[in-house]
Order: structure tokens, then sequence, then C-alpha cells
DNA sequence: GGCCCGTATTGATGCAGATCAATTTCAAGG
DNA sequence: CCTTGAAATTGATCTGCATCAATACGGGCC
């Protein structure tokens, strides 16, 4: 009873809110909660959709394989959001795999229960459009990010965004530095380079994955304009 | 009578098709037939939106510059497509521009059109949906290969989408050269070199805008594989 | 403690593509 | 025809990041 959509601490936030109470029951009895280990995928590309997955705790994945066959993270799913509606609203086939980089607890949604809410509630595909506009416009960030800024000042706006509206200087970085430097589309080895340059500045502090900001205006300065030296 | 969106050669392809015959006698009542020449603006980035626009001849780019005031062309908009429905749909702010490349011809449907029509065919939203869920997976190819292929590869490849379906090894850049760089994210003497490069090999012959293919099957494995020599 | 394995770091070197600077080509207009 | 300006090409050089190859670190486990 506790254990529901509603009660969730996410709820409000995600796309279901949008439902009234009743749908949101028919919500609570399909959904199955299952977990994950890190490493372990929830979906591949290319796998036939089977609904919509909403992370109850930890990080989820989005990851891409091209033709040569290197992956890269496109981006990270947190707690109260949901992932793989685009494939299951539109039936066509996953085109990112999704994976759990740590310990995941993830709700899953069949596809007939989405189906039925969506017939009740039009406003529901429209929430599910939002979060969809939202993702493209964060992807052609990252189009014009890869190609005109250095990987410095990509890991520093990495960085502000990982802080979030944190005024503190403290933060955690989520995932390994090999994921980290995949997030931005650079090898490992650039990635300690990077981080030992913006170390040597003493523009930020780095202990495993413990990053101490002691000025932020810098760092925000210097994530803005490409050129400061 | 003859000029209505029924009659559109590119209606039974387009979001709007999913509209019933009524429905669609609104959206002809309410457009408006627009003309650009190459160069001009039809929205700017955190312009409000207006409303949907669609293609009817002549080709759209849309672009989005970054804080450093470098521009990149994202994607084309060819007759027939829509633009600018994510803004439209969300009511949020155009987070990219709109121009016209070459003399185009564009129908403006109002947002209280659209507003309207929305709500009678909720098939509609899923349609734009659609769209963006393309447009999106365009996004993250775009991503990948910024990344992975070099820009040789990037333009070998951008020529087979251009080449559509055509077996015949003849086609058209759409674009300026400087333009065809900015899409592959590039700089234009790069460009140059990229393309004489590969009139060298012999692969293709430019002149001008034409590009000729002596075999389209040969240049298919080599944008395939990165490696080949 | 010592061993082992995966992650992270560091160094040396190479290359793709940017950048700066000159031409050359070409289309439009006088 | 000549002029003009934008687009395209070419050359010389520079640099950021990849690549290859070692080495160091760190944490689980015997």
């Amino acid at each position: 009873m506790s254990d529901s959509c509603q009660n969730c601490a996410h709820f409000k936030d995600s796309e279901w809110a949008v439902l009234g109470g009743c749908n949101a029951k028919g919500l609570d009895c399909a959904r199955r909660s299952r977990h994950f280990l890190p490493g372990e995928p929830v979906y591949h590309e290319g796998d036939e959709p089977s609904g919509i997955y909403c992370v109850s705790s930890g990080l989820i994945g989005i990851r891409k394989v091209d033709a040569e066959g290197d992956s890269m993270l496109l981006r990270l799913v947190r707690p109260g959001q949901t992932f793989g509606y685009r494939s299951a609203l539109t039936g066509a086939p996953h085109g990112v795999s999704a994976e759990a980089l740590k310990d995941v607890r993830v709700c899953h949604i069949p596809a007939a229960t989405v189906r039925k809410a969506l017939a009740e509630e039009p406003g529901l595909l429209m929430a599910f459009f939002r979060h969809l506009a939202d993702d493209m416009a964060a992807a052609e960030v990252k189009v014009m990010e890869t190609v005109s800024a250095s990987c410095r000042v990509r890991f520093l706006r990495l960085l502000m965004a990982l802080g979030g509206g944190e005024d503190a200087g403290l933060l955690e970085l989520p995932v390994s530095r090999q994921d980290i430097a995949s997030l931005i589309g650079v090898r490992s080895e650039t990635m300690s380079r990077v981080i030992r340059g913006i170390e040597d500045e003493g523009l930020a502090h780095f202990s495993g994955r413990r990053v101490e900001i002691p000025d932020p205006h810098r760092l925000a300065e210097e994530s803005a304009g490409a050129l400061a030296a």
C-alpha cells in the first residue's frame, strides 16, 4: 500500500502525474519492480519495446554503439525519470540500449497498460512529448558542443550540470571516469589529463569520485568562455 | 480550390493525413502561404512559437548558434515536411532557428488552429511524436558519428543520404559547400580538401553542385567501413 | 601481509583537422 | 567588357586529442 506509485517520491514530477486517481491505480496494479546490478542491460539496441521504465533508485545509462563497435554513453537517467518511452509509444525497436550503472531499481509498466492509460488520458501523450522535446534539445546542444567546444570545456560544463542547483562546491561523480569520458566523447587517457590540468590550476579538487570546487563562480566563467586562459 | 492542403502532393505523407476531411478543411482556411528568399530567417532561436510550418517548395535549414557565436546547420527540411512543431506544441521558445536556404514557399498554420486540430483528432499528436522520435534518432546518430567517424566518412554518408533512393549515380548538392561543411561540423577548407581527395580517387566527380558517382556500391563500402584504405 | 585484477595515470609519438593567409573561381551588375 | 564581392580552393603551419605502451593505484580476497 505504501509502496504505490502515488506514494512514490517522484510521482508528481513524472509524466504519470497527469493521470487521475483511478488510472494511477491501474498503473500500480500493472507495474512490476525490477532490480539490476551494475553493468546489467535493461534492453538492447534493436530490441522490441515492451513498455515504459521508471527509475526508483540508482542510475541508468543510455548507450549507443556504432557500426565499428565502439559505444558511447549518450545520457543518464536519474531516479524519478522515465526511459524507453520513445519506442514504447511508437512501437519501433529501441534505437539505443539502456543499462544499469549502479544497483538500480526500476518499475516497468507494460505496453498494454500504457496504451490503456494513453487512451483514457490524452494529456499523458503530451507529457511524454514534452519529455522527448527536452531530450531533443539536449541532444542538439550536445551535437553543437561536440563539434565546437574543447573536451576541457565540455567536461567543465558536465561538472556544472552534475552540480545541479547545488551551491555547495562539493559533488560526487555518478559514474566511473571511463564512463565520464564516454559521456563527453573522449578517451579515458585524455580524461585523466584534463582532470589533472584542472586539478593543477586549483579549479577543482578530485579524490576518487568526490569533487570539491573551491570557487564555483570561476568554474562557471571558464566553462562559458571557451577562450579563457 | 486546387490550391488546398488535400491537393498538396505531400499531404498524404504529412502528419496532417490523420485529419479527417472536415478538419483538413479547417487547415486550408487557416493556413497562410509565405515566401522567403535565400538566407531569410523564418524564426530565430529564442522566438516565441507562432504555429507550425510546412514546406511546399525549396529548402529550409535548421540552425543553432552556440555561446561563442559560431553556428551549425543541424538538419535540412524538405518539401512536404513540417518544422517548428516542437515549440508550437510545447509552447516553449524555439531552441533552434529556421532559415530559407533557397527560394522557399512554406505554409504557416497558426497555433490556434493547431490546438483545435489536436483537440479534435488525438492521432495528430502521435503523428508529431513519431516525427520527433525520428528527429531524435537522427540526432543520436549525429552525435555518435561526430565523435567517432572521420570527416571524410561523415561526408560520404551525407552523400549517400542525399542520394536517397536514387540508383542513378548523379545527384545535386542542395546547398553551398560552406553549408555542407557546417552540416557535418567541419571548416570549409577541410571540406575542400576532403572533396579533392574523393575526386582524386575517382570515387566521385564534383562540378559545382553536381556530383557524379561512377560506382555507388564502392561509395557505400567506403562509407560503411571507416578503416577502408 | 601479499596477490590479483580492473581502473586510473603518465609518457612518447602521430595524425586529423583547425587556423592563418593567399589566391583563384565564378556569378552578378555596371 | 570590366568590376566587385562572395564562395571555393590551395598551401603552410600549429595543436588537440588519439593511439600505443607502460606503470601506478586500489580494493577485494586468500
